[in-house]
DNA sequence: TACATTAATAACCAAGCAGTCATTAATTTT
DNA sequence: AAAATTAATGACTGCTTGGTTATTAATGTA
């Protein structure tokens, strides 16, 4: 009979010695991945921490995952690209302006993704890509690729119906990329170090980048819902 | 795993073997070091690739350096020194518009740090800002502050123009900020991996942010000079 | 030329790490 | 209860790398 305790705890999972939990494995694996990768890099996070993390020994892993490669596109499989067919659809059946709904893909954006640990991951990236041009690339086509893809939807859409001036969307894309990316970048690194600058509020940094963004893209009513 | 393209070698100093130059030899390693630490950060640099391009064996740099951070330390304070003084002056004796400052303080920016090696200084910070606090805590000091500080007063200076819309500071920073940092961060990370999407021209990502940004702020004259 | 000084070298060391595999034991099957 | 299966382990391997040091040779001095 499977024990059901509540092990949602992240780092103190009390356990029997080899128990086995074929099923369960992976995915502590992989939350306590994401966790180690955002707070100290993917080079900079060792195997075995992964696993003391998630109650395992270090073979464990390697049982379920071929390398510390293919564990991190899992991380990021399940936390970020897993959620873009959702969110596109959300997109498509949307009824209100372009306006609105730019603001609320953003917003979503950072609820879903920016605001949790998964947002540590972008930072990782643009960090470590250098170094690892297989994870890179892998990044760049499962996630930067179909990001860009629903910005530009969005554009399209606002330009189409008159709502927002003409834009090339190769760089116009960039108008709403750069301030999403800049916030966990931000929050990621400078922020938590000594003399931080009196910390950002994210909804406020946010509500102030949407706000002009949408008065430069000529929508006549910029307004808060 | 981790198959590093090896020996671009963008400095191939022939020269005789145990040549004695003990006064070129700091600048020289400083030198390797910058450009090593900007392509593959920090951790990722090894000594002996900075020593190799410095022109010199491994145990040279020992010679001079107590250790890696020390001599990471030396490369920082070498290239960040202030240019901030010499700008600010600049912006005070400007004659134009509002509008004119802040794009030629952005452009100013990008030919004279962003586009130089300084410009991946200031994604290294960020990419590193979490495994060596103290060295942020430094840039924090010496390079993020007064920058800030700057993007105010061109801010100020409009909004008490009356040429810009009133907006606060604390979080209309960001606004000129996050498109100047997203910048570099993209060009030394994801954009020279493999799918890279047609590169994005540094010129041209500008000036669709600068425009979009004085349309945001109610500069009546979104110009191009 | 002989000697002294020291910049530079390269072999070396100890620590750290990704990934392996023979062994152990929990669970299922017979 | 015995046998078979397989999840889990942790000691081990091979390699990398920051840092050390005994040795080598370039230069200065006589």
């Amino acid at each position: 009979m499977q024990q059901i305790l509540e092990h949602s705890e992240a780092s103190c999972a009390v356990r029997a010695k080899r128990e086995r939990r074929k099923d369960a494995r992976p995915g502590e694996l992989l939350a306590a991945a994401l966790e180690l990768f955002v707070e100290k890099g993917f080079a900079a996070t060792r195997a075995e921490e992964v696993t003391t993390r998630a109650g395992v020994s270090k073979g464990t892993l390697f049982l379920y995952f071929a390398s510390k490669e293919d564990l991190f596109k899992a991380v990021v499989r399940e936390n970020i690209s897993g959620r873009f067919a959702e969110w596109s659809a959300e997109m498509d059946s949307f009824e209100g302006s372009s306006a609105e709904l730019l603001r609320s893909c953003i917003l979503g954006w950072w609820e879903r993704i920016g605001a949790t640990k998964a947002g540590g991951i972008s930072k990782l990236m643009m960090s470590e890509a250098g170094n690892f041009p297989e994870l890179a690339s892998f990044y760049q086509e499962e996630v930067v690729k179909p990001g860009n893809l629903l910005i530009r939807r969005v554009l399209q859409r606002g330009i189409d119906s008159g709502e927002f001036r003409p834009i090339d969307l190769d760089y116009g894309v960039y108008l709403v990329l750069a301030p999403m990316m800049f916030l966990p970048m931000w929050r990621h690194s400078a922020s938590h170090c000594p003399p931080s600058p009196a910390g950002l509020e994210p909804l406020r940094y946010l509500d102030t980048q949407i706000d002009n963004l949408l008065r430069g893209l000529g929508s006549k009513a910029p307004p808060h819902p």
